[in-house]
DNA sequence: ACAAAAGTGTTATCAGTACACCCATGC
DNA sequence: GCATGGGTGTACTGATAACACTTTTGT
């Protein structure tokens, strides 16, 4: 089996990546451009996704997206929704766009999220000019991509609440303030700093480190890890119906 | 757009229905058989799908393969997961099966599951020859079906937690213990009567009707039902962080 | 009257919530 | 020494968990 696209299906990857710095929850998007005699004929974004290819599972599709896009490997993510709309290609500046591709027009896509942190991914000489765009202000956005990263984000915002996820958007070693803050920018809601710090210290896979914060200035913080090992270790389905 | 079927994805149903008689959680299987010179080849079980065609949406073809094996319209459905490992189709059997069909060997399906009552399915001259199975105690089954099943009742256990999808499993009326009882199917846990009826009965949205139970052969319990109306209108997130 | 399942109450413990000030550090 | 964010404690409330017997009905 030679390797050869499968015209009319995809993968799209919704690119979460958070920036510790400024608290933002971020989306990388590509610009998609075409103009004709002097006339932008499309000028808007896109998310990255590709053909998926004979040989490959659809998870492969996937990784080998994300690695293009960032020279990544190995970073959580999860197939959250299959998108089948027959139109769901067909805007005019879509139709515009396909021209020059070879996308069947009845394509559907298999969207996938990833969880980053903004800083392992170098944007400088990136050959799709891929930029961050802040969760709760995208440009305008070609295909279908609104609605498939509105359910990305969605599904991100429950998982968050009961697997720790979390930690996938943050350095390896963070502060509890830095967590608090993600959970605020991703669910848009405050919470008291005293009790979610009592909770989160109090869990056995939140590992305090010998080390504080370097180079900031102002009263450096505690460093804490998340252990994967003692999480898996003592978890145990609890079974609360919460209905 | 004449309709026209796509040879490389389909949608597959798992069909899960609760007989409230037997306290059973089942899948509906068709039978798939096949033999030459009095040898049999092919004798197993699968789920129920079919191709996606060209002017449908995914959500269009699982109501539609669900109303062919069913009759059934309305129920409660659930995109969960699209499959489409390169090999999902060539076991040897399934390479077998495969030359009386259109199916194209690389397929990707997307995977739906239902929620009903078996008592709303009348089987006995189904065209399908379609069988309830107990979910813990399935036949050998055909493709990638068995992971399929596995990972729809996976979907299946974590969303009743916090879903009121429970109810979709049940008739209009209900008494409490028929909850517990499909609670417990479900999970395969035990609940203690009395905590699970105080919490259930506080509930605003299960509300007593002037009913009870009639033809049973012991005391008869008193009949609920769950209000979607009420639910909705008094439902907020309340971003329980429970990692 | 008996079998069978329906229904009922109390206590202890834990988790969540609300709330305001002092502390350590870099500059 | 001062500005900045880091870090701390207590009391209240509501939910969960453990636990065994009485009541109602059909037969």
């Amino acid at each position: 089996m030679k390797p050869e696209k499968i015209l009319n299906i995809s993968v799209d990857c919704v690119v979460f990546g958070y920036d510790v710095n400024t608290k933002t929850l971020n989306i990388l998007l590509i610009p998609r451009y075409l103009e004709s005699k002097g006339k932008v004929l499309v000028d808007d974004f896109v998310l990255t996704g590709y053909h998926v290819y004979n040989h490959e599972t659809l998870d492969d599709t996937a990784t080998r997206v994300l690695k293009e896009l960032t020279g990544l490997t190995n970073q959580y993510k999860k197939q959250f929704k299959a998108f089948g709309n027959p139109n769901r290609l067909t805007n005019e500046k879509d139709l515009i766009w396909i021209k020059n591709e070879e996308f069947n027009l009845r394509t559907i896509t298999v969207a996938y999220y990833f969880l980053l942190n903004t800083e392992d991914v170098d944007l400088r000489h990136n050959k799709h000019k891929a930029q961050w765009f802040p969760v709760n202000d995208l440009p305008e956005l070609g295909f279908d991509h609104k609605k498939i990263i509105k359910e990305a984000y969605e599904d991100l915002k429950i998982k968050c609440l009961s697997e720790p996820i979390i930690f996938k958007l943050l350095p390896d070693k963070f502060t509890i303030n830095d967590v608090q803050d993600l959970y605020q920018s991703i669910l848009g809601i405050q919470i008291d700093n005293r009790n979610f710090r009592r909770k989160l210290i109090n869990k056995k896979y939140i590992i305090a480190l010998d080390e504080k914060q370097v180079g900031v200035s102002k009263r450096p913080a505690q460093l804490y890890m998340f252990s994967k090992d003692i999480y898996d270790k003592m978890f145990q389905k609890n079974y609360l119906i919460s209905i």
